[in-house]
DNA sequence: TCAATATAGATATAAAGTATCATTTCGCCG
DNA sequence: CGGCGAAATGATACTTTATATCTATATTGA
């Protein structure tokens, strides 16, 4: 039962993190929580929720309710180390957990790579936007979708 | 077969435009799709797919497939006239369709609405990010969640 | 009016996410 | 260290959202 620890791995720095992370806000970082953290970390694109639950279920070797994985992701994107990509229904691991913020993504349709988009300045004018409306901001998504530098030639 | 023109309508000016915008594009405004569309305009709060369906089977007293109002909605979408809530899968007549413009929008938890956010500067700045990463943008979406000046006290 | 194309309909199915209830694990307190 | 309660997991069934395929109907334009 000990530490036979196949499949994929986090460095020891994501690990502490990670761990640090949950540990702030008193959550458990379970052993099947970081597995599907894991698992959104070594992929280079997004994963759906089936995706994710079909790799866990190879490396697991075992059948996994889909219940079960919605359950990892919402607990991981509560506390910070997973992001949602609202236009793509997809899943992947932050780029900067360390701080918490919120989603903004460039995503590229050639590759499907997903690139974290930390503008200061956008916060600065979404916030004075959303201030000047009378409006309370709760969580805000900004997600462009086009051709990354790579692909585009 | 004449214009008995039972449930929802749109106003004269409401019409014109879809038209217009139809005409530019060479798209075919059909009943069907002049039907979907005047169901969102009617709702004061965004509907999902399958509410529509509901709200238009109800309408023409008939079931409707729900590929048929997803291909209206696809239209709908293509020409400018509807926008999708990609964070609540929900989609809404866009409030000022005589200009082309990508989505940003507060979404208000409480009574559901849904507010256009039309910033230029707010898309300066993200077209100026946007090209710093050498990303060429073909669609953007902003949803900011939160408690609308009404709801909010 | 006929062919070509666009739109609509019928049927089935896939993909994404949730509800309910039983079981296990873990931390804490005595 | 034993057991209690809360948190996490598991099993099963189901709902909601969206798409595929194939057929039929309408519309446009020669």
């Amino acid at each position: 039962m000990a530490s036979k620890a196949e499949g994929i791995n986090l460095t020891a720095s994501q690990r502490q993190i990670a761990e640090d992370i949950c540990a702030e806000s008193g959550e458990r970082l379970t052993p099947a929580r970081l597995r599907a953290y894991a698992a959104l970390l070594s992929s280079d694109v997004p994963l759906s929720a089936y995706e994710l639950i079909a790799r866990l279920e190879e490396e697991e070797q075992r059948k996994i309710a889909p219940l079960t994985v919605y359950r990892h992701l919402d607990f991981l994107m509560r506390v910070g180390l997973v992001h949602r990509l609202e236009s793509k229904q997809a899943y992947l691991a932050c780029d900067h957990p360390e701080h918490a913020h919120e989603s903004q993504y460039l995503l590229c349709t050639s590759c499907g790579r997903a690139d974290e988009l930390e503008s200061e300045q956008l916060w600065k004018i979404l916030d004075k936007l959303i201030d000047q409306q009378g409006f309370e901001r709760v969580n805000s998504v900004v997600e462009v979708t086009g051709l990354c530098s790579k692909c585009k030639d």
